[in-house]
DNA sequence: TTGAAAGCGCTAACAT
DNA sequence: ATGTTAGCGCTTTCAA
C-alpha cells in the first residue's frame, strides 16, 4: 500500500542500498544519483518505515512516560518539560496513566517494553512493580517518588523531610496541635509524608493526636471533608497541613462556607501552589512542587541513560523550599 | 539480547510458528505443547517483540495526538479521554505539542506517519497542512478547529456561532458596547470568533469600535493589558468577551488591582470556566468548553474510522451553551 | 496439529 | 561508489 525503499530504487534505477543510503545521508553516494533518489522520493511521496528501521536497529527513538495521570496539574509539566527535552534529542514520547493501579502500571510498563521503548519515566506508586523493572533490560527513570531508588535513577522532593520542615516551620511559629490532610496512604509519598510528620512531632516533643491525621484522597471534596471532620474536633487543629493543591482548595472551600477566617482562626500550609491566587484574598504559604525541575532532569536523565546504559544509579533528591504568603500566623500566648 | 521468539522455539523444542500460535492464542494448538511453550515463555521471560509484529501486519495499535500544547488545560482533558478509549480498544498514545508553529505540526505529523499509528488526533491551527493530510494515507480527527473539515473528520464547538451568541446574550442585556479580547489572528478559531462577533454587530446594527477587538494571546499577561487598555478607551464597553479563561484570569486580575467591580462596573464573559471560582465572589458567566465531550467523540471518531476506512467524513459539531453565573449585568438605561 | 519458509521494509556487511 | 544479500522478530501460507 504505502511506498517502500524498493519502490523508490526501481523508479530511480538505483539498489535499495543507495536509496538507504541517501535517506540517512551517508555521503558516498554520487551527487548525480543523490539528486535522482531525491527527486524521487518527493515524487512518490516516500517516508521511511521507522518500524523496520527500528526493527533492525534496535532503537525506536521513542520513550514512554507512565504517571499516575496524565491530567494531573504537576505530571502535566513534567510531561512538558520530558516532552521538550525529547524533542531536541529527536525522541517521541509515548504516555500512559497508571491511575496509581498497580495492575495498568504494568500493563503499561510491559506495553513499552513490547514496543521497544529506548527508555522510560514512571512514577512508581508503590514497590510492587521493583521486580519488573529490575528485570526488564530497559532504562527507567522514576521521577516524584523515592521507592525505587536503589533499583533505577530517581529524581524526587524528599517529602519526608518537607514534611518534617513544615511541621518545624509551624512549630517554630508557637503552633504545637497541628494536622495533615493528604492523598491515600498506599502511596508511598504519602506515607513518607506522614513519617516526618511523626518524627518532627518526636523531635519536637509534640504530642500526637490520631485524629489530626488524614488520609484520603488528593481531590477537593476530601479537602471539604477533612477541614469539616478537622474543625468539629474536641481541640481543633491550629494548622492544617494539605498534601495537594486540589486538597488545600477543598480546605479553603469549606472555610469560606463555614466563615472561618484563614489564617485568623486557623493556618494553612500546602504542598504545591494555587493558580488564581491573585485574586483570592489571602496568599497561601506553600511547599514548591518543582514540577518543572522535576521534568527537566527527568528529560536528561533518561537521556543521558539511554546514551550510556552502564552507568551507576543516579539519584537526584531536590530541596523544597517553603514559599512564604500569608496563611501561617505566629500563636503567641 | 533480548529473548526472541526463536530462543523460545528452541528451549520448548517446537517451530517458531508454533510460538506464534500460542502466543497469539490460535485454538489449533495441541494443549500439552501450549503448556510447555507457556512455561518457557515464562521462564525466559519473554516479550513479543511489537515491532516486528508490525511490521508484519501493518497495525501498530498507537495512535498519535498532536495539539497545539500538551499542557494547555483544554487539550489535558481531551487528552484524557482519547487515552481512556484507546486503552480500551488496545492503543497506546503517543503526544505531542505543535505549539502552534506549523513546522513543529508538519514534523509531527511525518512523525507519526514514519513510526505508522494507525490514526492520529490533531488541533490543526491553520489550514496549512491540509495538503499533507489529503496526502497521506492515514486515518485521521480533526479537534477543537473546523479548518479541515471537509477533508477529516472533524469535531469541535462552533467558535463563530457561539461568538454570535454570546453577543446577542450581551445584546438582549442592553450592552451596546461589546469587546472581544482573544488570542492570535493566526489561529483559526479566533477568526471564527471575529467573525462571528462582526455578524452579531451587523445583525443586531451595533456599531463596531476597532479599539473593541483585541487580539493577542492565550494568557494572564494579556488579559491583564488588554483590560487596561480597554478601561483607558474614551468609551470603555460595558461588556467583555474573553476568549480563554487564562484571559479572563488576567481581565479579573487587573480589574481588581484597579478597583473596577465585576459586575457592576463592567460585564465579563468567558471562553471555558475558571477553577476555584469557588472561592471568588463573582461567578463568572461562561460558554462551555466541552473538552470531556470532544474528547470522548475524537477518540470514538477515530477508532470508528481505524475500523472502517472508507466510511464518509464525519463532522460533528458541538453546540456550547452559555452557562450563566453573576458577572453579568443587564444595562436598562 | 505442526513445521518450513517466505516476506514485512529496512540497514549494513560484504563484494565488486 | 554501488549493488547484492542476509537478517532484524515476527506472522502466515502452504505442505505434511
Amino acid at each position: 500500500m504505502d511506498v517502500t525503499i524498493k519502490d523508490v530504487a526501481k523508479a530511480a534505477g538505483v539498489s535499495v542500498a543507495t536509496v538507504s543510503r541517501v535517506i540517512n545521508g551517508i555521503e558516498s553516494v554520487d551527487e548525480g544519483l543523490r539528486i535522482r533518489v531525491d527527486q524521487k522520493i518527493k515524487e512518490l511521496g516516500f517516508k521511511p518505515n521507522h518500524l523496520a528501521r527500528s526493527l533492525k536497529s534496535d532503537v525506536t527513538n521513542t520513550i514512554g512516560v507512565a504517571v499516575s495521570d496524565i491530567s494531573n496539574q504537576f505530571f502535566v509539566n513534567v510531561s512538558r518539560q520530558i516532552e521538550k527535552t525529547s524533542r531536541k534529542n529527536g525522541y517521541s514520547m509515548m504516555i500512559a496513566s497508571t491511575d496509581s493501579d498497580v495492575k495498568k502500571e504494568i500493563d503499561n510498563i510491559n506495553m513499552f517494553i513490547a514496543k521497544r521503548v529506548d527508555g522510560m519515566v514512571i512514577s512508581p506508586d508503590s514497590n510492587d512493580i521493583a521486580d519488573l523493572i529490575t528485570n526488564i533490560n530497559c532504562p527507567i527513570v522514576a521521577i516524584d517518588r523515592k521507592v525505587l531508588k536503589n533499583i533505577c535513577d530517581s529524581v524526587y522532593v524528599d517529602k519526608e523531610k518537607s514534611m518534617y520542615d513544615v511541621v518545624r516551620y509551624l512549630y517554630e511559629r508557637g503552633h504545637r496541635n497541628i494536622a495533615m490532610v493528604t492523598g491515600t496512604k498506599e502511596l508511598s509519598s504519602n506515607y513518607d509524608r506522614f513519617n516526618g510528620y511523626i518524627k518532627a512531632h518526636f523531635d519536637y516533643e509534640m504530642e500526637i493526636n490520631k485524629s489530626n491525621i488524614m488520609f484520603g484522597s488528593f481531590d477537593k471534596e476530601f479537602g471539604k471533608e477533612a477541614f469539616a471532620a478537622l474543625m468539629s474536633n474536641e481541640k481543633p487543629p491550629t494548622a492544617i497541613i494539605s498534601g495537594s493543591a486540589l486538597i488545600t482548595t477543598g480546605l479553603l472551600i469549606k472555610a469560606k462556607s463555614m466563615g472561618i477566617i484563614i489564617p485568623d482562626d486557623i493556618s494553612i500550609i500546602s504542598f504545591g501552589s494555587l493558580d488564581l491566587e491573585e485574586l483570592l484574598d489571602i496568599k497561601i504559604t506553600y511547599i514548591e512542587s518543582l514540577h518543572t525541575e522535576i521534568g527537566q532532569i527527568a528529560g536528561d536523565m533518561i537521556m543521558s541513560r539511554i546514551k550510556n546504559p552502564e552507568q551507576p544509579i543516579k539519584l537526584n533528591i531536590l530541596e523544597a523550599r517553603i514559599i512564604e504568603g500569608n496563611s501561617v500566623i505566629t500563636i503567641t500566648d
